[in-house]
DNA sequence: TATTTAAACTACATTATGTCCTTTATCTTT
DNA sequence: AAAGATAAAGGACATAATGTAGTTTAAATA
């Protein structure tokens, strides 16, 4: 099965959004892989040639959003302040959410943020990470590195959902502005 | 369908066991209501007597779990230093976890934290917001107290979460000594 | 335009679900 | 301890969804 064939793309980008748009009526588990066809116009053996089942699906979906973050995330390479570069990674994590607005609220609606979570969460986590290893953080003495970026990461990502929320009274520069005045300027002591 | 019934409360715990027990083998999706009479020895249609479903199954199972958590936060009602408060918070919640390891790591394995964070993170976000209005916090100038609740609540659970970790190199002594470092003493400015 | 290959169509076997009814066993109550 | 109440077991069935296979049709590639 050829990725790059235009009908292979076609019908994996309809496959997409189905999905997503009938995440917002129901939960994943409630769809059905023939009401994923019928509503995206293919044909469920089709659907069986891709993929083996739904979870497949929302698996390769979800890969992609993942692609799309941690490519936008390279930009944030070189920054050597520790808090300059948090501010940027949730900076840029906000603005990946606005643009794909509607993918991700309907994953949010019925699908109580886990799905979410994962999503998102490897990424930064991963990014935070990868970070720690090019800068070869020493443990300070008290604590050690990979717990400090835990700490600040779940602080970071778990305000920054506040964002997400359905009628948040928040915009994202209210969030950066938060996050600004909450995180230590001297964080890698 | 009196709950009271030795039976039903037999057969309940009998459900929810196999559940827990199936999970270390396989993901919640791939664990069919027949699995879980066969193991349980208990008759389908008698599963069927109490739960319309096996994720409703599940909703009960988690709510147990819920309950326990939230009836052992009740010793944490009157501390009046918000970083004692939350450093009280997480310890508890390691006790909980330490003391019921084999359901959560259950749980864990093969459903990607997701439940877990659903389950925990729920009641501790709770127990927060219900401090905050017992204190009617008011809002700091440059953050709301809501803001800053989700920071550290954030920051707290997602350290907390490395002592799950299988083979975690961490005690629970470690991570609170931690927290003791990373939360500010100043933490209601 | 010829060839390749994905998608559609059709049919089928299998599994799991949810419901209903009857019988049996167990718990509660007095 | 016995009577009555009720939960569990057992069996049967209709239905829905899954996953697979083979053939035909349509679309993309080279």
């Amino acid at each position: 099965m050829n990725k790059n064939d235009l009908r292979v793309i076609k019908t994996k980008n309809a496959l997409f959004e189905t999905l997503t748009n009938l995440m917002k009526e129901k939960t994943f588990e409630e769809i059905k892989v023939s009401d994923i066809c019928n509503k995206a116009l293919i044909n469920r053996s089709t659907f069986y040639a891709h993929y083996s089942d739904k979870y497949e699906l929302l698996a390769d979906a979800i890969q992609n959003l993942k692609n799309s973050l941690i490519s936008e995330l390279k930009a944030n390479n070189n920054i050597s302040n520790t808090k300059e570069y948090y501010l940027n990674l949730i900076s840029i994590f906000l603005n990946h959410i606005e643009n794909k607005k509607d993918i991700y609220l309907s994953i949010m609606i019925n699908n109580r943020n886990s799905i979410m979570i994962d999503i998102i969460y490897d990424v930064l986590d991963h990014d935070v990470n990868r970070r720690l290893k090019e800068l070869e953080k020493k443990d300070t003495q008290k604590v050690p590195a990979n717990i400090l970026a835990k700490f600040y990461i779940g602080a970071v990502f778990n305000v920054a959902l506040e964002f997400l929320k359905k009628d948040s009274p928040y915009t994202k520069e209210d969030i950066l502005n938060y996050l600004d005045y909450l995180i230590p300027n001297n964080i890698d002591m």
